[in-house]
DNA sequence: TATATACTTGAGTGATCACTCAATAAAGCC
DNA sequence: GGCTTTATTGAGTGATCACTCAAGTATATA
């Protein structure tokens, strides 16, 4: 009996989440989103149910996607390789809306105001640790480096190292490649 | 003949740095700026013309003031001795309104929408990068560290990590003290 | 084909945005 | 004390914010 909506609902949250990662939570207004999803406001809320709402599915998505890259270059290049290999990716992405972490701008932008957006992307972050901490279990396990390293503090490092990394890329007077070889090289002193 | 203003400008220019510097600058709506600065309108547009025209100023403000520190510190503790004492008081500042750089933050919102405040930050950005290059230098000729290294990329490379440090530290759950011993420690190695 | 069910449309909501300006108050110089 | 000059005040500006909702339209089932 229902009639099907005309939209691809997962293919507006990916659109969504490029512009709020580009533009942020305030710098993207709902006229915004209506013109990139071509939506008019009564879809939309039909389909979302608020601005924050799709912003949320949207970190999730991206977190989920970033997790999911990261563990694929796990099972090519084994846990060492993918994050030696990481920085240079992240760096080279051409067709990324930006280069910085959207969890990091989003934590940035909001959590001063106790948003739930920055909770939500704070506990994204120490997801994303996690992972990083376990690649670093794994090549201390398979002995591609020292055994007298902790990796909860490795993957601490790493991660500040990366977002700081994300954020230099992004600026026109650095070059990230030369920062992100940097921080592979270190890798190999472990 | 005049009269003169019944608020200290410096001051006010320091407040709405704070300001500015913990909640960005969609964040941050001139009925806040009016509160915390205790100007009416009228009396804010004749003190500063603009919300922006402030933020231009906090964010000068801002960046005098890191470089000073900075340069202080190179007199105290030498050139590599400020590199490495560096990281850990951005850490432990207690008072500070926020662990983030106020530049980085500004660069992150609102590089996206070419606003000419980004383009500003992203210029004090350069020059704190100098000035890193600087002490990198002066700690090469003083023999601190070997002369196999070219002080820019080690100046881009130590931005990047002290950037994405202070954006750890803002985090619940980053042992940031951690994360600055790591970075002072991999100076040694230099 | 008739009907029920949902999707689409877009004008319109009150709130808040950065900002203006005419009226009022106060201070320095004669 | 009178006059000039500037600071302060706060109601008010149009624009934009996220969001609503009633009316119109399309589709899957019976």
């Amino acid at each position: 009996m229902p009639r099907k909506p005309a939209y691809d609902r997962d293919a507006l949250i990916a659109q969504a989440r490029d512009l709020f990662w580009r533009q942020g939570w305030a710098g993207t207004s709902l006229k915004d989103l209506e013109r990139a999803l071509k939506l008019k406001p009564g879809s939309f809320y039909a389909a979302f149910g608020s601005k924050d709402a799709l912003y949320a599915l949207a970190l999730e998505r991206y977190a989920d996607e970033g997790v999911a890259r990261l563990e694929a270059l796990a099972r090519e290049l084994g846990p060492l390789g993918a994050l030696k290999t990481q920085p240079r990716l992240v760096v080279e992405a051409a067709n990324a809306p930006a280069k910085a972490c959207m969890l990091a701008k989003t934590y940035a932008e909001l959590s001063a105001k106790n948003h739930d957006l920055a909770q939500l992307a704070a506990t994204h972050l120490s997801r994303m640790k996690a992972c990083f901490a376990d690649l670093f279990r794994q090549a201390q396990a398979q002995g591609q480096i020292g055994g007298d390293h902790d990796p909860e503090r490795l993957a601490a490092r790493y991660q500040s190292d990366l977002l700081g990394l994300r954020l230099s890329a992004e600026r026109g007077d650095v070059d990230a490649r030369q920062i992100a070889a940097d921080i592979a090289a270190d890798l190999d002193r472990l």
